[in-house]
DNA sequence: AGGTGAACGTTGCATCTGCAACTGTTGCGT
DNA sequence: ACGCAACAGTTGCAGATGCAACGTTCACCT
């Protein structure tokens, strides 16, 4: 009972622990808050969506299953067929069924979805420079690099190659 | 034109950029993914709701005006008046006016709210432990931290003391 | 073959969120 | 004093998202 709080306070995090997490989530809250203004103000695209087309034109063919998509974009399923709607709409992508399963569909990314992806990317990744990569050092970058690993890691046990 | 892809494309990430920046956004979005999974199975309360919550119970007199609320939460004020409501629907929190400037309010946590916060709390924090903390050394927090630091410094110019 | 459980994608529903507009209050400049 | 811009908080509205349930197809096992 030699505790400054209540007694059944549970052990909070010290100062370290609190500026590596806290900070943390914070940095990444404004950071994607910021990120995402300027790609919806510039060229009309949420995170979400920018997020799912650049998964495309790095995928081979600019094509995607449309539950892999779901995982690498950390969407659920049914926000992801929603998403692929909106974008279809657009005629940022079309949807094709797979020739070997059919239940499942590919998302694939069109000639327009190609030219505002890659015109958002170049602005989004001066933002990330500018407000992120140019504050971090070569060396601190590595070793940041190695910490989401081993997060990763331990939170994704089986993931693809 | 000796680049392999086409001739307008951007600057991309090297390997290094792109561990520190896409391993950070992938393993903040799955670690709260996860925290909030839990926080409602086990507590009902949802991220935003523990994170008013939480600055609340750390706050002087267990008040924070909500202007400040919604700052510390990163929610805009709309999304922060209606948690407020969400919150003293269920007796965690009220509301005062405040004294000095009639335009505002105080939100204000109860025995209640300080209870199930305070278990949240708990569960939280081993939560943040065992899938973070524990997995990044003494001195790599520090560097974690000095890195937040530097970057919210440049994102939040004018920030309280 | 036949059957059963799992996987893929979609839909109904409820919830959460932000933007813009609005009301009321403050404080500053004249 | 007065007027006017800025601020605090709320509300209407539209959009995005997840969970649970569903239909369809696959894969495996006997």
């Amino acid at each position: 009972m030699s505790e400054t709080a209540t007694a059944t306070a549970p052990r909070l995090l010290d100062r370290r622990e609190l500026a590596a997490w806290r900070g943390m989530v914070r940095t990444q809250v404004l950071l994607a808050r910021e990120f995402e203004a300027e790609l919806v103000r510039d060229h009309g695209l949420q995170l979400t969506a920018y997020e799912v087309l650049m998964h495309l034109v790095d995928a081979q063919d600019g094509r995607l299953r449309l539950s892999d998509l779901a995982t690498l974009a950390v969407l659920s399923r049914s926000g992801l067929t929603r998403l692929i709607d909106r974008l279809e709409r657009e005629g940022l992508v079309v949807r094709e069924r797979c020739p070997s399963d059919a239940r499942g569909y590919f998302a694939v990314i069109t000639a327009k979805g190609r030219e505002q992806v890659t015109a958002a990317r170049k602005d989004y990744l001066d933002n990330v420079r500018a407000r992120f990569l140019d504050l971090v050092s070569d060396e601190e970058q590595e070793q940041l690099g190695a910490i989401w690993t081993r997060i990763l890691q331990a939170l994704e046990p089986g993931l693809k190659p």
